[in-house]
DNA sequence: AAAAGCTGCAACCGCTCCCAC
DNA sequence: CGTGGGAGCGGTTGCAGCTTT
């Protein structure tokens, strides 16, 4: 597109920082705040000859300043090994929002989007392919042995929420674009965009649905929007459509909506997820019996978008 | 003991989104 | 309304440390 670089390559530093450097850094983010990292090498570096120290201040490009800072420098990182809850709440978050890594890394405090990402490329994603092959090499037995069909838990535990995930977006997108979300996903569900899940007035709403409007995903709306644009956008329901995966500012989501479920219902619903969660990480700790296909969503007698798996 | 292979993590790259002009 | 620039995000890479042979 012919736009300039952030920063030319060829003069500023690249590679592993150095102790001098993260000092510099600290010090003048602790002295002026985050914020404007194009301009923060430079200030950084005055700051340092007003101060008359000898060094020459940051030569860096600012992305790599606010990289470096955010994963690393920010006092309130938390560093060592994921705890099972930690673990247990990535497998949650990553089921309902996929690749969001900074929306995950908004629901562990003191862990970064990187540190996540890393994590799930490494740790879990390695599970997810030694279970995988485990599955190949059962599969291959029981087949010289005549048996039936295996499968990977895992593996089909991971496409089942991904299709379940793919399958909410699309009718959260699709109740954005005809009548209120809130009316349709909360009260009854009983929406006609929704009938291949709910499949009728006194069906019960969709587990993601409802989880939409439960503390969790009021935690998530919370922290997809800017506090700035909290202040502008105006309190109605007469939002513009946008697509869930996009911003998780569901249009129509209001307090009227909210108030059609109870909190006990809510933190029920939640229990529910938390519950179907800690199969997960049973799971994914080498526990291969029987694999619970959905309990949650049985629980509330919806058990036919699913079945698919069987 | 040394070389080869593997793993995990820090950092970079390129893209998209948002906002100011 | 269109454009340019800044900030942020997700994917990828490179390297240091560890393990295996």
């Amino acid at each position: 597109m012919g736009r300039t670089p952030c920063c030319d390559s060829k003069v500023l530093k690249k590679g592993p920082w150095t102790p001098d450097e993260d000092k510099l850094l600290v010090d003048y983010v602790q002295a002026n705040g985050s914020g404007n990292w194009r301009l923060l090498p430079k200030l950084a570096g005055e700051a340092r000859v007003r101060d008359r120290w000898v060094r020459a201040g940051l030569n860096r490009c600012g992305k790599s300043c606010r990289l470096r800072w955010t994963n690393y420098l920010r006092p309130d990182i938390k560093r060592g090994p994921f705890t099972p809850e930690e673990h247990k709440s990535i497998l949650q978050l990553h089921a309902i929002v996929g690749n969001k890594w900074s929306m995950i890394a908004a629901q562990l405090p003191g862990r970064t989007d990187n540190e996540i990402k890393n994590y799930w490329n490494t740790n879990v994603k390695k599970q997810l392919r030694q279970g995988q092959a485990a599955a190949v090499g059962e599969q291959a037995a029981l087949a010289s042995l005549g048996g039936g069909a295996a499968s990977c838990p895992a593996a089909r535990h991971m496409a089942q929420w991904e299709t379940a995930r793919l399958e909410a977006e699309a009718r959260l997108s699709l109740l954005s674009g005809t009548t209120s979300v809130a009316t349709a996903s909360v009260a009854a569900s009983s929406s006609s965009s929704s009938t291949a899940a709910a499949g009728g007035a006194e069906a019960p709403p969709d587990i993601y649905l409802r989880l939409w409007n439960s503390e969790v995903g009021d935690s998530f709306r919370k922290s997809a929007r800017s506090a700035a644009r909290e202040d502008q956008e105006p309190a109605n329901a007469s939002d513009e459509a946008a697509p869930v995966s996009a911003t998780f500012a569901r249009p129509g989501d209001d307090s009227s909506a909210a108030s059609n479920v109870t909190a006990a219902a809510a933190a029920d619903e939640y229990q529910v997820f938390l519950d179907l969660a800690a199969e997960d990480f049973e799971l994914f700790h080498g526990r291969h019996g029987g694999f619970p296909l959905f309990p949650a969503v049985d629980m509330l007698g919806e058990t036919s978008l699913y079945t698919a798996f069987d």
